[in-house]
DNA sequence: TTTGAAATAAGCATTCG
DNA sequence: CGAATGCTTATTTCAAA
């Protein structure tokens, strides 16, 4: 496995916070040269400590009007129904996040739709529908406290 | 509010994959010279239609091996303490995300730690020994399954 | 006012000491 | 590793629609 230095460290701290920073001004912030910085970006970015680089696109301007965190619960079965349902969940627009989960459920969804309408028919269509499941608890989002999508260091 | 035509969307589309892509490869996708994509994007930023730009950090590589959600039930009680409970949130680096929500508990954490040594830790000093906290109940992330930030379009 | 093409500036990636 | 440099990409300008 890669070992993270020092600096490493500090310039992931920096692009995850924003990748467009320039090669120099990451030089100046962690005190290293423009060249330096360079060839530690394309390692991270070859070895894939840094997986991807994205655009956050907001929500709202997006027309997302309504996040809701659904928790699931499957009948008792084979875990080739688990797998169904992962592989449902991946191929959902509206579902930005799905984790499986030890404890009193299955399944965590992190759901984005447009409003309460969309949601009932993502729900119908998906949860409601499904044989698979025994039940799903849904929370709306009322306040979007923190979303980051970034690791301590 | 700014209104996004196809082109735009076509745009976030892509850029929410990849924000590495040059205005030329973006230009070649879309079908629009690599002045239009430019004068686009720049738009797309001063508006805040695109939030931020990010490097997405592998959590294994920065040495996150457990991630949990955790489900959050506070004291009856007022405003105070939840704004206090939002604010602790947000200062603390193995919180990816923190959601206020409706229904049976008030708050949904996406937690990042080493191990559940650190796990353990985190909950001593955030949720066991916090007098707001009526109780929470611990999901060990199994799968991640899907983890996107992408809105959809 | 908006568009694409060309010129200019900026930033990236490589080579060398 | 840092300094210097050629090469790529972003940004601005400008002429035309």
């Amino acid at each position: 496995m890669f070992q993270l230095d020092d600096y490493d460290k500090a310039l992931l701290r920096l692009l995850q916070q924003n990748n467009r920073l320039t090669t120099e001004q990451l030089a100046e912030e962690v005190n290293l040269s423009q060249s330096a910085v360079q060839r530690r970006l394309t390692k991270l970015r070859n070895e894939k400590v840094i997986e991807a680089d994205v655009a956050i696109v907001s929500p709202l301007a997006a027309g997302v009007g309504i996040t809701c965190v659904v928790d699931v619960v499957l009948h008792e079965g084979s875990s080739k129904s688990i797998d169904k349902f992962k592989a449902a969940m991946k191929n959902c627009a509206e579902v930005a996040q799905c984790y499986y989960v030890t404890g009193t459920y299955d399944f965590v969804l992190i759901v984005h739709t447009r409003d309460m309408a969309h949601f009932e028919a993502f729900s119908k269509k998906h949860l409601m529908d499904n044989q698979n499941l025994k039940h799903f608890y849904t929370h709306v989002v009322m306040d979007k406290v923190k979303v980051s999508y970034n690791v301590p260091l």
